[in-house]
DNA sequence: ACACTATTTGCAACTGGTCGCAATTGCATC
DNA sequence: GATGCAATTGCGACCAGTTGCAAATAGTGT
């Protein structure tokens, strides 16, 4: 939890209130470790606040998002997941046909992500990043059976 | 218009029906060269077919976007944007903090895409590509002065 | 400890988008 | 041009997430 204190430290130095439904939030986040949907999360905080209200869970997310702190991914399955925002990350392919998910290492971005911050000054937030396409199977599928697709 | 003619071939080939709900959807994308809202093809589409109803319109747009016919783009707005796919295509640097838009030339992201391709059999849709992160004018700003943050 | 005020929350209404299912229809075959 | 049936649509309910606004409150200064 040392770095739990780490992050109510970020919120407060840029200048943002510690309120305890962001600070809820924070701990719940920090406490998993794996990705976590909005929904998910309210229902841990309500554990310990009751009757806390999904904006504000919302919200604590966005900010810590616009922080850094936390990570965000949609992975297209119809809700976006959250994340501590550890170093390094993994990226994601998911296949817009058959939903898979493949996971790819973070350094694959690292050029495109060093060019961007170079040429245009734009950190990008490559940390935790979903590309959508089709996936080997799904192509030499559709190319033989152009009917099928699985979902 | 030949175009949208290419564009029903394409359908019918992929072994889809041509529903005059289909066919009214794709010609809105085809006779517009802007980004188009769900909602703004909703309502344009409906101009032909007045009592069309949105599901039919959500659907066809998942699937024209499966054949490749179509790209979509979130670019963080709240609503996603459709397009006709065309080539060579830009891509976009989104601010998370001042939500402002950057375009970026496509060819940035060839190597990332082959070695998809080459590495993992994947074929990213990497034609329309909104990146999130923070803009330069963001990051100086908040280095310097915390608390601001426009929106 | 108290007052002040900008930030944040709770609420409830709203929005964009999805889904299950019954009714309809494109199109292949006769 | 009639038949059959799987694909598609319409509908209404639903879901995740957002927003505007009035009420509450964290943190600053006294």
């Amino acid at each position: 939890m040392t770095q739990h204190l780490e992050l109510v430290q970020s919120l407060r130095q840029a200048g943002h209130r510690l309120t305890p439904q962001r600070e809820s939030v924070l701990a719940v986040i920090a406490d998993s470790h794996e990705h976590l949907s909005a929904e998910e999360i309210l229902a841990r905080v309500r554990k310990r606040y009751p009757y806390l209200n999904k904006s504000a869970v919302y919200r604590s997310l966005e900010l810590l998002t616009e922080l850094g702190l936390v990570t965000l991914t949609d992975l297209g399955h119809g809700r976006v997941e959250y994340e501590l925002h550890r170093h390094p990350h993994h990226h994601h392919l998911v296949c817009r046909k058959c939903k898979s998910v493949q996971q790819i290492d973070h350094r694959l971005f690292q050029n495109l992500q060093k060019k961007l911050e170079s040429d245009f000054g734009f950190r990008a937030d490559l940390d935790h990043f979903a590309i959508f396409g089709t996936c080997r199977k799904c192509s030499t599928r559709t190319a033989k059976n152009p009917k099928r697709h699985s979902h």
